[in-house]
DNA sequence: CAGCGTATTCAACGGTTGTTGAATTTGCAA
DNA sequence: TTGCAAATTCAACAACCGTTGAATACGCTG
């Protein structure tokens, strides 16, 4: 059910990486994670306290990893491009690329880890409580790039760009295999590569055309 | 707290309604959903059954109405369109506009409905057991269309395009408040009429950049 | 092997959950 | 008013929840 030979603290928090992203933070018991990682119930408290700060612990494992890949694919891309700046795709390239990677790993953690952020970034409560404080500082590097690469923009438009492009992620981010269902299979949700190769264009053009000087709505 | 006037079984629906789409299936009692309608406990078993068949009884109350009116968006924009059809903008304003109109009645019960939607769209668990037996028909219609107004797509880049509109309009649909604090104030959640202003156009270029004839990936 | 701190399990607690059957109230027809 | 069915409440059930303190096992250093 889970490599008996991982540290025992750090099963607990796979499972409960894992349960969470499935049945959302109410919806699993910590006896469920317990009995998942092969472990007694009382040892998630002993090494995590109250089943809250076990939720927060399983975030903060791969944030910083996370955050530091984005940031570094963003600033090579500037890095490369020079004077001019990267243009609109390289950025959104940047912003995309290393989540689809890690969907990729071998480590199906890290599949569940961003089904997870998908779920807190949907959720009314989770997400005014969680989503700033993990992500904030990174999204308004990302924009203020963004801003340079499209230099008519309006601040604001820039902004509801930024939330289609945080819902179209985050929708593929929570893997629910709908477009399989809807596409009769033609398609499928854990096809990451194609998943990606279409929503970096997709949103290239949305920004364009929303973002483009002088633009009527 | 809730209307004393309207009929205790629709009082437990908008309780079930509104607390659902704040804190998922799981997040509720059956308890706090009585005490917010002003009611007890075991009228909800006796009006509805088990909580799952509670749960369902919310979507089945205005799903039938909702697709009436996106049905009779897309038919109507067809009719007036003529022997070319629709264009693409036409097409994907008939399938948001209604939701916006619905969120905007003073019938606050629509707000939390469309919530609901977005959080079982974006659930690994719930998805697939409700939304296609929710949208599936209607969904395939407006596919239909737009591969009439994009001549030379292929079939599963509709798809996938889909996704992406799914995914902004499900984040706008939950109501998270994120992009009030991103933009500091600049853009608000509840300005549904900008979310939408913003999402069609975006939209519409996505679908064009990667449905267009020969578009290479 | 002794000793000791950490890791893990055991057993139990008070509280809450969904659900139910019986009792009570309500609304309306005869 | 009586009678009867639908609506609503009451009281209670077994099951499960998160959490805790004490007891046990483990792994290391001396």
């Amino acid at each position: 059910m889970e490599d008996q030979t991982r540290p025992r603290r750090e099963r607990i928090l796979d499972a409960a990486e894992e349960l969470f992203a499935l049945h959302g933070y109410d919806g699993v018991t910590l006896r469920q994670i317990a009995r998942r990682a092969g472990v007694d119930v009382a040892l998630a408290n002993y090494h995590f306290g109250r089943k809250l700060d076990l939720f927060q612990a399983v975030f903060e494992r791969r944030a910083a990893f996370l955050n530091n890949a984005r940031r570094e694919a963003l600033h090579r891309c500037q890095g490369e491009a020079g004077e001019t700046g990267p243009t609109l795709e390289q950025i959104i390239e940047a912003f995309l690329r290393p989540l689809e990677l890690a969907q990729e790993t071998g480590d199906t953690g890290w599949r569940h880890y961003l089904a997870l952020i998908a779920y807190i970034n949907n959720s009314p409560y989770w997400g005014p409580k969680m989503m700033s404080h993990l992500f904030d500082a990174l999204v308004q590097e990302f924009i203020e790039a963004l801003g340079k690469a499209l230099p008519d923009a309006r601040r604001e438009d820039l902004y509801w760009c930024y939330q289609n492009l945080s819902g179209a992620l985050t929708l593929t981010l929570a893997q629910t295999r709908r477009i399989d269902n809807l596409s009769g299979g033609l398609c499928r949700s854990a096809d990451l590569q194609a998943a990606y190769d279409h929503m970096i264009p997709f949103v290239a053009a949305g920004f364009r055309k929303v973002c483009s000087s002088r633009a009527e709505l």
